[in-house]
RNA sequence: GGCCCCGUAGUUCAAUGGAUAGAACGGCCCUCUCCUAAAGGGCAGAUAUGGGUUCGAUCCCCGUCGGGGCUGCCA
């Protein structure tokens, strides 16, 4: 159990003496950590919460709280500001704690008590066209939360979505067989591919008469013509091999490849369905989804207000002329990861601009009676220079590997300067595990519903709070156990003492609450702030502390805070699919 | 028009309704005969605006100003 759910249960057992039947059965006093030292390691407010409503002065209650508290081996107690009550973990209890954590392979982080089976659906790139910037977030994101689970004791599956089924297939189709190049395509698939697209796509703007021809190559394509069926195998065939490598240089793995293109079948029946259960009907010649009346209109994902008046806005999972669309296929996938990987949840992590799409979808869910952990895990926007968003359908943005190459270039040339003498191949190993460490951290130690602006210094800055200065308070512990004789072993019990320990420890211990909390919110950020302070706590104590030069229980006690805090280190990059080079 | 998101140091970002609003970068000053200075210690610097709720508001509610997104046949 973690310290704050101890404090707190002991508190509310102490409110509950105090207070009898005045205190909510259901009431739980809240314990959370100080954000000031000053004001001891946990604070709670319980007290000025339940004050008024049992006429008392806060600081009264705060008073009689800390008299029947009782003697903690814990912490010690004290009554602050307008009726805070603090606690100050004993240096014992953090050395009791810190102990324990060495034996445990999970540090203190307690599994789910009951693990559900999560599909996580992310990164979702378009086939025929190279990731960029803007899948940043979505993969990276997905990516954790997967990771995140798993760790937590849920089953996961990871299910990349790809956009193998777009229209987007018309334009290229009608390129490959008019405009492309067969040279450019063996030299860089992707590419040549874009290329392509790109090509068509401004002749379309300036002839009129393309569009309809790359139209009806679509039809044909999904009429099932052999040719253009050949064609599309194979730009989806070059795309993943390309999209593979992007993925293995960033250490990200999928269960499963279930693009668009796998539910086509299955829409039909679906559109059909809808309509036999009254939930979708005709309109204008679409088929549409409307409103059943179960929210209040402000919250309907089917009206919007126009002059004054509620007007509907269906989801189309029809169009007019027979097609089908995003929502159909999201409406088929859901019921495919349903039925077949007995999904209890199911996780979106798509940009913000999506939310309407989602609380659609979601809501239909709910008409047919499908019920489930449905998130839309939403993000903000990455944004150009002049603060709007990248727009990926006139092309130009930066693509991903771009991305990736420069992150590994500027970190070789510190590599590079750091450690001359280090063997060639460790060099390049490091730099590529410090430049991707460092893209991937940026990312996560952002609060994700935040829009930022691309830029390089930032999403590739080796100083400050970046993974670089993680890994380097790593390094620094793996130095120290190179330099002890034989095996580090650890001690039954630790002695901290000194002020430098203490912080140490403290956050430490904090490891199994801060995993929990943040796969709850689905807010990577918060695991990264920990790991920040952890490392910064770390440099610290490594300055104000020497560990080879101390002598023993003094040391053991070091050297154990040291393996800690490199265990925790690693397993918590690691929970970001981010690696600990043993140098730098 | 309506709905949603956002507005915090020069810049980029933090802060379950908590105490004197944290960091990082940039700027200025210190610390390597000492376990990796990719580090440590210090200084200066911010909640768009007007109300309200609360013991307490960056956070919740209402208004104003400013930015972005969404708003029936793209994904």
């Amino acid at each position: 159990m973690t310290i704050p759910t101890l404090l707190s249960e002991q508190l509310t057992g102490t409110l509950r003496t105090i207070l009898g039947e005045a205190l909510p059965s259901e009431f739980k006093a809240a314990v959370t950590p100080s954000q000031d030292l000053r004001f001891g390691d946990y604070q709670s407010n319980a007290a000025m919460m339940l004050a008024k409503q049992a006429k008392m002065n806060p600081r009264a209650l705060a008073t009689q709280v800390i008299e029947n508290f009782g003697d903690s081996e814990i912490a010690t107690l004290e009554i602050a500001g307008p009726g805070f009550i603090n606690f100050r973990i004993k240096p014992a209890y953090f050395a009791e704690r810190t102990a324990r954590m060495l034996t445990d392979d999970r540090l203190g982080v307690s599994l789910v008590k009951e693990p559900k089976t999560i599909v996580i659906d992310f990164s979702a790139p378009n086939v025929a066209k190279p990731m960029h910037v803007g899948h940043i977030r979505s993969t990276i994101i997905g990516d954790t939360l997967g990771r995140l689970a798993r760790f937590m004791g849920h089953k996961v599956i990871t299910d990349n979505h790809i956009g193998d089924w777009g229209t987007q297939f018309g334009m290229i189709l009608w390129g490959w067989k008019n405009i492309l190049d067969q040279s450019e395509l063996e030299k860089d698939p992707i590419e040549a591919l874009l290329n392509v697209y790109k090509e068509v796509n401004s002749r379309c703007k300036e002839d009129e008469s393309l569009l309809p021809l790359c139209k009806e190559e679509l039809v044909k394509l999904q009429g099932g013509d052999a040719e253009n069926l050949e064609i599309w195998q194979k730009c989806i065939a070059v795309t993943k091999i390309g999209l593979e490598k992007i993925y293995s240089q960033l250490d990200i793995t999928f269960d499963y490849w279930l693009g668009e293109s796998a539910y086509n079948d299955a829409l039909a029946p679906l559109v059909d369905d809808l309509v036999e259960k009254g939930i979708a009907r005709e309109s204008d010649g679409a088929i549409c989804v409307f409103s059943d009346g179960f929210h209040k209109p402000q919250n309907d994902p089917f009206l919007v207000q126009k002059d004054g008046e509620w007007v509907p806005v269906p989801a189309i999972i029809r169009k007019a002329d027979g097609g089908f669309l995003y929502a159909t296929t999201d409406l088929a996938t859901l019921d495919y990861r349903t039925e077949n990987f007995n999904a209890d949840a199911i996780w979106y992590v798509v940009g913000a601009p999506q939310e309407k799409h989602f609380k659609q979808i979601f809501d239909i869910e709910r008409m047919r009676g499908v019920s489930g952990d449905f998130r839309h895990v939403a993000f903000g926007s990455i944004l150009g220079k002049d603060r709007r968003p990248f727009k990926t359908r006139s092309g130009d943005t930066v693509s991903l590997q771009d991305v990736i190459d420069e992150a590994v270039t500027r970190a070789t040339a510190v590599v590079e300067a750091k450690s001359p003498d280090m063997p060639a191949e460790e060099k390049a190993a490091v730099a590529k595990t410090v430049g991707i460490g460092a893209i991937k951290f940026a990312e996560l130690s952002q609060n994700r519903m935040s829009d930022y602006i691309f830029d390089w210094e930032k999403m590739l800055a080796l100083t400050g709070d970046t993974a670089p200065y993680l890994q380097n308070s790593y390094v620094r512990v793996r130095s120290i156990f190179r330099k002890i004789d034989g095996e580090f072993t650890a001690p039954k019990s630790l002695n901290i003492s000194e002020n430098a320990e203490i912080n140490l420890a403290r956050l430490l211990v904090r490891f199994g609450e801060v995993v929990p909390a943040t796969l709850d919110d689905c807010r990577p950020n918060l695991l990264a702030a920990y790991l920040y302070e952890l490392a910064k706590a770390f440099h610290s104590f490594y300055e104000a502390c020497p560990v080879l030069k101390s002598e023993g229980a003094v040391r053991e006690t070091r050297l154990a805070l040291c393996e800690l805090t490199a265990r925790v280190l690693k397993k918590g990059m690691g929970l970001f699919g981010i690696n600990m080079p043993e140098r730098m």
